[in-house]
DNA sequence: GCGCGCGTTCACTAAACAATTAACAGTATG
DNA sequence: CATACTGTTAATTGTTTAGTGAACGCGCGC
């Protein structure tokens, strides 16, 4: 009967940032532009993370990995859904041919990717 | 300089495709499981498209790429978010390194990210 | 000219979402 | 004890989303 580990949540780790960087409920409210009760209710996950956009300043804010956050928040970075569109089958495509990579292969293909710009931008005019 | 068709609008193909099909309003509408009426409104763009997974449907009995279609909805395919999220760091690193490939490059990525899938299956275990 | 199926228009709504206000209890300081 | 913080709770709010139902006008067959 005992809790669930405190869990790398939102909220949890919200709050242990927040306080490390020793800012008060009230006054990190005010800095993000929501009621301190608002802010009480997202740590202790009384209400769902707040939208992409203010998870974005709050980890800008906290200095912690905007992704990250936001990717813990349930949400996802803003710039994503467009890059999607832009290739609207094939990203999909290329995105279901990663799950389940290592970090380690995802960064290689990466680079792979920033290689293929550099051949595009050499070709191109 | 005549004026592009910029009526490849979901609305715009949902209809031609519905139509091309044989289909009416009505009996579409049955078939997806809404109300005629939304469907009308739907088809001229008075609403914003359905939900995804309702596109999901609408494209499936049409037979027409469901990415693709989910995309002109403006919407994002249902599994693809947790895709994202299940590296949340490196996947959206990798999609903002894709970004401006051409659907060739991006082709030849998803090969690599394959090639990547069987290196890790025959080393595990 | 009656019923039938066609697509359309108007008005409305249930639920979800993102957040607020007011009031509260505990702790520490002067 | 007063006041000034801390965080918390309950109730409520405004907005957006994703639709629905009733009624309308049009043309077709009989």
């Amino acid at each position: 009967m005992s809790k669930r580990k405190p869990d790398r949540s939102f909220g949890h780790v919200l709050r242990e940032a927040r306080v490390a960087k020793g800012f008060s409920l009230r006054k990190f409210a005010q800095m993000i532009g929501v009621s301190p009760t608002y802010l009480s209710q997202v740590e202790q996950e009384n209400v769902d993370p707040p939208t992409a956009d203010r998870v974005q300043t709050i980890a800008e804010l906290l200095g912690e990995n905007v992704d990250e956050w936001t990717a813990l928040a349930g949400r996802l970075t803003e710039d994503l859904p467009d890059i999607i569109r832009s290739s609207p089958t094939e990203v999909p495509d290329l995105l279901r041919a990663v799950r389940g990579l290592t970090p380690e292969q995802l960064r290689t293909l990466t680079a792979q990717a920033e290689q293929l710009q550099k051949q595009g931008k050499s070709r191109e005019k």
